[in-house]
DNA sequence: CGTACTTTTGAATCGCATCAAATCTGGTGG
DNA sequence: CCACCAGATTTGATGCGATTCAAAAGTACG
């Protein structure tokens, strides 16, 4: 049987996959290899939980549509694990979406929890992955607490950047949707802090001056 | 030596407290007992990180202080475990307060480390802790990406309560910050609602009409 | 070259924040 | 028991800023 060992190169991929860097040998052998389409559904809401998704390449994100029909985004994932919190539940909270041509490798339940009990190392770090989550979360609930644009993209930068100094690595529409604003608001904001001079803006990169 | 175990009636707080229901009897006996005056400062940003806290009755909060001295909650806990997520992390990243006089247990973090390696169950709960916290904040950011008030209010009770129903905890004031709104907005948005129709009130017991 | 998407700008509207102040509440101490 | 105080609740008036709707210009890709 082919395994997902022979398809992927995992030195490379653990060089660059911080968060697949410990993914112990038993558990690879388990994984499967998909490639996803943009706008791709990877699961919907309801459905019974079988795997851990990794994303390898490409971005996945949790989405829950309000009565609206309008679209919320729960998680952003490029490149680390999607719905990790999901390993004890039963069924899906949220949909799950590919927003571009993604690379995921899928971890059967059985096989993650049984990894997580035998090998202390990646526990750890699957320990340690869940506390940035929550500290990332208790940033953006902080952030979408301010009441101005301007005051959320400082804090973006500040809190996703560091010294003042970010790369953006989205479009600013999506960006727009992080910051829970309308991409409209953004753009002004940007614009009315670039010009009293608050702000300086290359491309993606982003500096705030003091 | 008096330990924690002469002060505390450990079942009493099991039957109470599901989130103490797993801690291993070694655990146990390295806590120490705090009563916290209100507005006492447990620990503040930048303190290290020496104990695990559980509020076993009262209520305590993360927070931090925007640059115009504004206080943004991050967590708000009434029993159960307050900066989880700080367990692996050497220093804190917001303040802890107490909001009214209020107990807590700490647990030593080398102690807390060890009980997690060593009892199978305790790490299991600890884990489902971390998943729900993370589920939880999920929904924050969801509702606070919600543009009305009604909206945040409306997602707030169909997801924190149940069947549309829901009995507050809190006073509407604090309530408010957790919605993300200033207290004037919420009290004008529940009248509205309640002149409306789509909502009944009665005291702390709220219910969403169809 | 056309299509899909992002970026940008404009105008009108609405809702929330803000400031101010009155009332109500529970708890404390005299 | 009452006076008092801190905090929560409630109401009002005002202004700003974000949303919304609309549309044009730019950009990437097959």
């Amino acid at each position: 049987m082919k395994t997902v060992n022979d398809v992927l190169d995992w030195p490379a991929l653990i060089a660059a996959q911080p968060a697949a860097s410990l993914i112990p040998e038993t558990l690879r052998v388990s994984a499967r290899w998909v490639e996803a389409d943009a706008h791709e559904m990877l699961f919907l809401i309801g459905d019974p939980v079988r795997h851990v998704y990794l994303v390898i390449r490409g971005e996945a994100r949790l989405v829950r549509l309000g009565r609206n029909g309008c679209e919320v985004i729960l998680q952003r994932s490029r490149g680390g694990f999607i719905a990790e919190a999901s390993l004890d539940s039963r069924t899906y909270h949220c949909d799950a979406i590919a927003s571009e041509p993604t690379t995921l490798l899928l971890f059967p339940i059985a096989a993650f929890h049984a990894a997580l009990e035998d090998v202390i190392v990646f526990r750890k770090t699957w320990q340690l992955q869940l506390a940035r989550e929550i500290q990332k979360l208790r940033a953006q609930c902080e952030r979408l607490c301010l009441h101005s644009a301007t005051e959320r993209i400082i804090h973006f930068i500040e809190s996703e950047g560091s010294d003042g100094v970010l790369t953006l690595s989205q479009s600013r529409k999506s960006w727009a949707k992080d910051l829970g604003l309308t991409h409209e608001a953004l753009y002004r904001a940007l614009k009315r802090m670039q010009s009293d001079g608050r702000l300086e803006v290359e491309g993606n990169h982003l500096a705030i001056k003091p």
